[in-house]
DNA sequence: CGCTAATTTGAGTGACTTCAAGCACAGTGG
DNA sequence: CCACTGTGCTTGAAGTCACTCAAATTAGCG
């Protein structure tokens, strides 16, 4: 049977061992698949804006959502990105506020969708995906507390050698190392938090320090000892 | 009946408009007063180190705590403070990570500590205090997200501004208007993320421009929509 | 249609400015 | 008396501005 582009196949998310989807029953899962919508999204769609009221949370199926908050001037602060398996737009269903970030394609994508309702009405009823959620939540909590530290107390040079490191942990890898996701310079430094001529100038320093190696927005993370070493990163954070 | 020093009142965290034990049941409650243990802290007490693993959560019966990271150098980044009716250390037992902040004791406090064991009981067996927690968790993130931008983004006048305005917001004031809250100058310089020197030129700065009133460590906000405007500080927050 | 022309977008560089960190030291007061 | 506050001075990291160049999109039009 062919699967249309749209009708992703949601068992991978259900079945992977670090979806919140894990715990489901067999009854709960065929009435999630029932009740969920799923839509694909182009680059550059953006599904929702800061300060929308949402009410209900994506699931990515594939592709990349950026999810970033806008200063007064108008700049980004990328805050994460969301891809396959990963949920985003539960915080604010959940808090019950408005959405604290924007969330933009920035590599095709397929989501699907589940409902305030439907969220509120497994939370009651199957305490292991109310924990799951939880914990999803708290593990956020947590690196957004890290990345305040590093924020507040490292230099850019260190930031972006981190985040770089970040980018390799989290996306897939081309055969030969090369990071798959491409972000603009720009991209990059409204994740490290700072100005886009910083990055670029730091992006040729690391390339000549031979830590790395580019190839107009295609980064090869070559050295990983030596970025952590520049970023001060000790454990496998 | 006189009530001793480490045997607080409980009924007034259970019963809080805000608590997250509020839709506990009388069984529940009973139960909860029954398995809990209180302390008394004396100031500079530390509850619990970054990297500990706690196997239950506090909740503040009275007192003040912060909550603070310690960066390469070892210079504090407070996380957030814990005062009456606030739980801390609940974002560890649920993610099963260790403590990503160290607690300390900033005013003398008297503490109930939840066992861990306890926590998921109450969490498998009544979704609404599930819900509670959830919803406190996101708030939580939700806040981090938008300090994260305001670190990356804006200048240290603009911070220690809403900072200042944020302790007016989240601490008693004394009759007069002064916080009730002391903080050193390191203290706020580790809540903005700035040298201690920035914050006490800057602190002069405010006075000088009418914004505040400082005595020692106490300080009173005398205008609001100026610190609002130093700030960039738009809605409520 | 297809092939330029025109515009936009992003990468990169150099010069300049400035914010804020760092250091040294002097009070000061609990 | 020691921790904290406060001040002056210096320095450097990083932001800003102004511009070039290249690539990619879009528009124009014979």
């Amino acid at each position: 049977m062919k699967i249309a582009p749209n009708t992703p196949n949601c068992n991978i998310c259900l079945e992977a061992p670090n979806s919140i989807f894990r715990h489901l029953s067999k009854e709960e899962r065929d009435e999630l698949m029932f009740e969920k919508s799923c839509t694909f999204q182009r680059r550059s769609n953006i599904i929702y804006h800061e300060g929308n009221r949402i009410n209900g949370f994506y699931c990515v199926s594939s592709g990349v959502i950026k999810l970033y908050k806008t200063g007064i001037d108008g700049k980004e602060q990328i805050i994460r990105f969301a891809q396959k398996n990963d949920i985003f737009g539960y915080r604010s269903v959940l808090s019950g506020e408005m959405a604290c970030t924007t969330a933009k394609v920035i590599t095709d994508a397929t989501l699907c969708y589940i409902s305030s309702n439907h969220l509120f009405k497994l939370v009651k009823t199957n305490p292991n995906f109310s924990i799951e959620l939880m914990q999803l939540a708290c593990r956020e909590l947590g690196e957004a507390n890290k990345f305040i530290l590093d924020i507040a107390q490292k230099s850019v040079r260190e930031r972006l050698a981190e985040v770089l490191l970040l980018l390799r942990e989290t996306f897939d890898l081309e055969p030969d190392g090369t990071l798959k996701i491409t972000l603009t310079r720009e991209e990059l430094s409204n994740i490290v938090g700072t100005a886009t001529e910083s990055v670029i100038r730091l992006l040729s320093e690391f390339k000549q320090d031979n830590l790395i190696d580019i190839n107009g927005r295609k980064i090869r993370i070559i050295n990983i000892k030596g970025l952590q070493k520049t970023g001060n990163v000790y454990d496998g954070h």
